[in-house]
RNA sequence: GGCGGAAUAGCAAAGUGGCUAUGCAGUGGAUUGCAAAUCCAUCUACCUCGGUUCGACUCCGGGUUCCGCCUCCA
């Protein structure tokens, strides 16, 4: 039995399908005017560990990631560069679509664009000022009233009294209260427009979400995700929009992963204080970066760290290199390890946990690997199937060994080949003088020897 | 100020009313020509003050500290 985490109702909640046997989940994606970071790649890997967990538990799922590709910041980027917004929102598209591809993040089902559901975003912005819950002002921009909708907060858990003590929302005349947020902007001259009822604008960002998750996913749907920072006020308004203009409940299970600290401060852009994805991926193995972000749990803060980094990678080779050599089957798997692993995705995708399983799996493979060869097959077809779940352990293990960080940098492999022959022949001759040169020199080249016998194997350290 | 979250060993991170989490690092041993890998053993824990209890890191109450949201943000 799944339980999952609701904000909406800060409480774990036994999991049920509104069709049993499936899960239509939208998550918000990114808004793309500029790279990938750190904090990016945890919505994307924690997402993808969430419908991978649920498509092994028998569900067929529907996972809808968005693209925000019309906003104030993307033409503002675009206006510096003099170039039209959409050639730099397909750039950074692009770039998003390799880091995901990097860090093994399956592909939504679908990956709606804002600026091509501009008329489902025009409709729910007439149904709503049809049905009273929102306005036009006189500079052309549309308005939602909050005031019209009983529960606002209630995602969020604030009162609008004590938003208005705030005092932090910017004053705007054209507003009959200043909580009521933006459904259209008139745009102002040279901007992308869209035509509508209320002349030449573009939506806020808050409707994109409600009309292209409803489009996708229809009225009512089970799981909608994304950062914390996106509670306020964009989920929140995102259940004002949808559940006003469709008098339907919108979601079901609202999930908020945690966010990505740089010194125990939020990694954002505002702040400046951010890595991006590729710029991390020159250091690090991708599916160390994936590791690190499934060590703790999707809702705890997460700092980031080299030193953590390195830490995952030496756990990373742990787990590959008791997989290093054995005949993976399908088909037999270790029950009791595959009840721990799903007991502990099953309470709100507890992945530390689910990966203590696997180290445990590793320890299993490494003790009876030389005196119950069968034994030792069935842990590391365990250890491999449930790794799979996460993500990770998909590559051949001794080519992820064997792999250096950065991508194709130069390939000494083969330089390495030959000196671990040369060495293999200087300690069938007991020359351990030359066998140990070779290692010195190997050693410095980043290359680790592991000697098993007769045979030699290496890794990059 | 309002609302929410968190404090666990050197670092990171789960979890539980009494029973080894786990990984990285350290120490001792086995193994090895010496290493590495691996195995075995082992050192470091549960912010603080009270309360409940036979027994609390775990439950309750009061502190302290940190973080997030309240404005664009994953």
């Amino acid at each position: 039995m799944l339980r999952i985490y609701n904000t909406l109702t800060n409480k774990k909640e036994e999991f049920v399908p509104i069709e049993p046997g499936k899960v239509k989940m939208y998550v918000c994606g990114m808004t793309v005017y500029d790279l990938c970071h750190i904090g990016h790649a945890r919505v994307l890997v924690v997402f993808d560990m969430v419908t991978r967990f649920l498509r092994s538990s028998g569900y067929d799922v529907t996972y809808i990631r968005n693209i925000t590709d019309i906003d104030d910041k993307i033409i503002q980027r675009a206006n510096e560069n003099a170039e039209d917004f959409t050639k730099l929102t397909g750039r950074f598209i692009e770039a998003m679509h390799e880091d995901a591809a990097a860090l093994n993040i399956l592909p939504p089902d679908d990956e709606p664009k804002a600026t091509a559901y501009m008329d489902d975003i025009i409709k729910m912005v007439s149904d709503l000022i049809d049905k009273g819950f929102a306005y036009a002002g006189d500079n052309g921009d549309v308005y939602y009233a909050i005031d019209q909708f009983k529960t606002y907060g209630k995602l969020s858990g604030k009162k609008l009294e004590d938003l208005r003590a705030g005092e932090r929302v910017a004053v705007d005349t054209n507003k009959k209260d200043p909580l009521d947020f933006v459904l259209w902007k008139a745009a102002k001259p040279d901007e992308p427009s869209w035509d509508s009822p209320w002349g030449k604008g573009r939506p806020g960002w808050h409707i994109e979400c409600s009309a292209m998750s409803t489009c996708c996913l229809g009225n009512h749907f089970d799981i909608h995700g994304g950062g914390q920072d996106l509670q306020f006020p964009h989920h929140e308004n995102e259940i004002a929009q949808s559940e006003a203009a469709t008098g339907e409940k919108f979601v079901n299970v609202w999930m908020h992963n945690g966010f990505v600290r740089i010194d125990d401060e939020k990694m954002s852009k505002s702040l400046g204080n951010f890595f991006t994805i590729r710029e991390v991926l020159k250091q690090y193995r991708a599916e160390e970066v994936r590791y690190f972000i499934l060590a703790s749990h999707y809702r705890s803060p997460l700092n980031y760290a080299d030193s953590l980094l390195d830490s995952a990678q030496s756990a990373l080779a742990r787990l590959y290199t008791s997989l290093r050599g054995m005949d993976i089957k399908s088909g037999d798997l270790d029950d009791e390890s595959v009840s721990r692993f799903n007991d502990a995705m099953n309470e709100d995708f507890n992945t530390a946990e689910a990966l203590a399983v696997l180290f445990d799996l590793a320890n299993k493979i490494n003790k009876s690997r030389n005196d119950e060869p069968e034994d030792a097959i069935k842990y590391a077809s365990t250890l491999k199937n449930l790794a799979g779940i996460l993500g990770l352990l998909e590559d051949n293990p001794d080519e992820f060994l064997k792999s250096a960080a950065g991508g194709d940098i130069s390939d000494d492999s083969k330089e390495i080949d030959s000196l671990v022959n040369e060495r293999i022949q200087a300690k069938q001759d007991k020359n351990w003088q030359r066998a140990d040169e070779i290692r010195d020199q190997l050693h410095a080249m980043g290359v680790e020897l592991e000697d098993n016998g007769q045979q030699t194997s290496w890794r990059r350290v």
